[in-house]
RNA sequence: GGGGGAGUGCCCGAGUGGUUAAAGGGGCCUGGCUGUAAACCAGGUGGCUCUGCCUACAGAGGUUCGAAUCCUCUCUCCCCCA
């Protein structure tokens, strides 16, 4: 019986797979460090704790000493995954799927040391000549494709697949191959993709990769896993009291799950929920913003939602250019559009607020009826919407 | 190539000539309760200079006093057969 050695146990620690077993032990006996990779398809612009989570583990491999690969699929963004989706992803313009791999990369490295990741653009490689491509599919079966859960669900229930979807696992295959990569994570999602990666490096006749997938994420809602587009999502670089808000109001039941993925933490014991969701939201926060942040981020959410008091710093609103066509003469300013333009909605989402008695004036709440209030009853004075939004009438 | 089916508001989904800005559900918003939790209750959820006006049921035309609903063409999608 040989030892398992140091790191293997911390290194998959939190891992809902970690595959072929036993390979990724073998492989850490060796001396030399192994390339880890991860792959990040750039279709949205910003990193949310859901990626922080796979980012977290990668880390983790990194500060063992081995080296981390980080792959941006700006070539695969262009093709779509399908995987834990019902209906195809739609296809990216060029110019935001490089926008989106700018801010990934300074997002990803507010986890990663920048200095120790080998950061790579998979077009580097997948742009190739047709011939090439069909050397690739050459190599793999449908039947083997099929294999993928959704896949062969769709099929079973009539619903269309792309052949496109059909070349993503072979791509995120071949990167494996052109960064001969050791290990491969990825949320448990991508299980599928990654494995699949191990029959293509075997086709071109390297070894294959060992797997790690971690848990997925849910999101705010506590229902559904954490994206961008279900908007249940914190980005990294969401403002720290935005951060600390969203953190705090993550459903108790989820919250075992944050502290283990995010913080690779037990909640703390014995603690009353609230509690425990505020030492997650400050420790969170202060890994982004630091602990300076962390602290006014929490002071600021004392005070609006237990003290009940506005807030010191909030946006200043000119009334006139709340007001795109000026208040009405006569000094008069008509509070639907003044909302709106405050706000960022509509005047008729502005009007409803008002009239369901969500708008105040100085903690006051506004009679619904009062559609039109004179210019110097509000000037200086504090706007607020609902229990968190807030604006500085200035004249 | 042939045949069949479908496109409704953020999403799902009713509606098949007249109180239909369009049932119902989900989501979301506001209010209540509270811990910005869950659960629950109430209201809201196209736009606007709002007791009214404008725009909307894939797109363009047409029939009609009147259409999301009927007709024509176009576009998109799905299924089956080959």
């Amino acid at each position: 019986m040989t030892e398992t050695p140091p790191g293997v146990d911390e290194l998959t620690h939190g891992a809902e797979d970690v595959l072929p077993g036993g390979m990724l032990a073998q492989q850490l006996r060796r001396d030399s460090p192994l390339r880890v990779k991860l792959g990040i398809d750039p279709t949205a612009p910003d990193i949310h704790l859901g990626h922080v989570v796979v980012l977290n583990k990668l880390a983790q491999f990194q500060s063992a000493g081995h080296t981390v690969v980080l792959i941006i699929g700006d070539y695969t963004a262009r093709v779509g995954d399908p995987s834990g989706r019902d209906s195809r992803r739609p296809v990216l313009a060029s110019e935001q799927i490089d926008a989106n791999a700018t801010t990934f990369q300074d997002q990803a490295f507010k986890v990663l040391d920048r200095g120790a990741t080998e950061v790579r653009f998979n077009s580097e490689w997948l742009d190739m000549p047709a011939e090439r491509l069909f050397e690739l599919v050459g190599k793999v079966t449908v039947a083997r494709l099929l294999e993928r859960d959704d896949f062969s669900r769709r099929m079973a229930a009539d619903e269309p697949i792309s052949a496109l979807e059909l070349l993503y696992p072979i791509m995120q295959g071949y990167d494996s191959v052109a960064v001969r990569s050791d290990v491969e994570l990825g949320g448990s999602d991508q299980k599928f993709n990654l494995l699949f990666a191990r029959d293509v490096q075997r086709a071109y006749g390297v070894p294959g990769q060992s797997i790690v997938t971690m848990p997925i994420l849910p999101g705010l809602d506590g229902e559904r896993r954490m994206s961008k587009s279900l908007g249940n999502y914190v980005g990294v670089t969401d403002p720290p009291g935005e951060m600390f808000g969203k953190l705090m109001s993550v459903p108790d039941a989820v919250m075992p799950l944050y502290y283990e993925l995010l913080l690779g933490d037990e909640e703390p014991p014995g603690a009353a929920p609230v509690e425990a969701k505020r030492r997650l939201a400050r420790r969170l926060v202060a890994r982004f913003h630091g602990e300076d942040a962390a602290e006014d981020a929490e002071q600021r959410f004392d005070r609006v939602h237990v003290q009940r008091e506005a807030p010191e710093d909030m946006p200043e609103v000119r009334l006139d250019d709340a007001l795109e066509n000026g208040g009405q003469a006569g000094g008069t300013v008509h509070m639907p559009a003044l909302i709106a333009g405050a706000f960022g909605i509509t005047s008729s989402e502005g009007r409803r607020l008002l009239q369901q008695g969500g708008v105040k004036l100085d903690g006051e709440s506004v009679d619904g009826a009062n559609l039109d209030m004179p210019r110097e009853a509000l000037e200086g004075r504090v706007l607020q919407v609902g229990k968190r939004r807030f604006a500085r009438l200035l004249g």
